[in-house]
DNA sequence: CAATGTTGCAAGTGGGTACTTACTTCACGG
DNA sequence: CCGTGAAGTAAGTACCCACTTGCAACATTG
């Protein structure tokens, strides 16, 4: 593989792991099975790298997307929902420790925060769209709920496995997020022969 | 002010700016006002100084309490989750750099966890004498709803300074969150003379 | 085969960090 | 007024870090 990927990489995991200080150049080398000092021809710095690092990673973000007419929102929303927590879950070491040094080095934060601000937007804008379908309730405060539905994803991925017991089951979370979700807004559950069978228990 | 004390509130500020490693035994002495020598002869070490810094942390975390007999659910719960959200605010700094150094030194980002963990618990039995008393629908997802508010509740407290239009408005957030937790788990809105005014707009 | 470019290796530089040692200063109580 | 203990000061040690330099090994290409 490329050189400069390998390092990308490396640089990634190590900093996950170690944060900003904690990821020196040596161990990224290491992880990276190349020479330091080929680190340092290839990105001139350390800030360089990392600044190349944060930029690949908000390049490749993928927010999966709500259809634009709703038929099964429900399931929709779980599939929805599913995606980007897989992608947190993910990415989670890098975001806990970008978030950890706000204070120090506050736009590797912002990196990360674009995806979920970009989630939220396209959930109120979903639901926007089944209220005008006359699929939910006129009266809900949607941006209440969808703030409070984007905390609650970002709060399964980074904080579950410390307090695994404070979460519902992995494999049901998405679908009991969004039942809780849909009945704070008064979302109908739509029953159709064609609809994907419910994820959620009960 | 004791000595002691001073370097502990020193070194709290530090870390939740600078991080464990940031956070220099250098730093914290100029913070504290004291010799950096001093710190040494207080504590021993860099590692037993954030040692007693976490513990004096959980010593002194402050989660207010649900009434046992609920009266005003709303007024009740919009209280609580102010209280809460107020203490999180405070300690954003400090509970950030633990969380980005879970990976590292899993024991203070556990330090952080007891409060929510306690707040959950907290939140949850409340909810069940709600229902008890026939003031909460009988099928609602108690645990995942209550997951849904304390990561709310988080999400607020931690990134509301780097994302502060996904969020209602600082005075109005307590009760905006109650009120979908509420209709989540249709917990009825109880109204008699002796009510505390609702503190939720709409 | 020769020239070139990429990589590895060994060593070093300057600065920071945790922590130590030895000495001084100073307030306080007997 | 003298001894004691708590604090400051200055200097140093051993290590780690980002980054540099000079050179050797090797593959590619003309």
């Amino acid at each position: 593989m490329d050189i400069r990927q390998r390092i990308l990489d490396a640089a990634k995991e190590v900093y996950a792991q170690h944060g900003f200080r904690g990821a020196t150049t040596r161990l990224i080398a290491i992880q990276a099975g190349v020479n330091e000092v080929t680190l340092f021809r290839t990105f001139g710095s350390k800030a360089a790298l990392f600044e190349a690092l944060m930029q690949e990673h908000v390049a490749k973000s993928p927010v999966p997307d709500l259809p634009d007419n709703p038929v099964d929102p429900e399931a929709e929303m779980t599939h929805w929902c599913a995606g980007i927590l897989t992608y947190l879950r993910e990415n989670r070491g890098l975001i806990r420790a970008s978030f950890g040094e706000i204070e120090e080095r506050p736009e590797s934060a912002m990196s990360m925060c674009r995806g979920p601000a970009c989630a939220g937007m396209m959930l109120t804008d979903y639901i926007l769209r089944l209220r005008s379908m006359g699929l939910a309730a006129a009266d809900g405060d949607i941006q209440t709920a969808v703030a409070m539905f984007v905390s609650c994803i970002i709060g399964d991925a980074l904080r579950r496995d410390l307090m695994p017991r404070a979460f519902p089951p992995v494999d049901e979370a998405p679908a009991r997020y969004v039942r809780i979700f849909m009945r704070a807004l008064g979302v109908e559950v739509v029953r159709r022969p064609s609809a994907v069978r419910s994820a959620a228990g009960d």
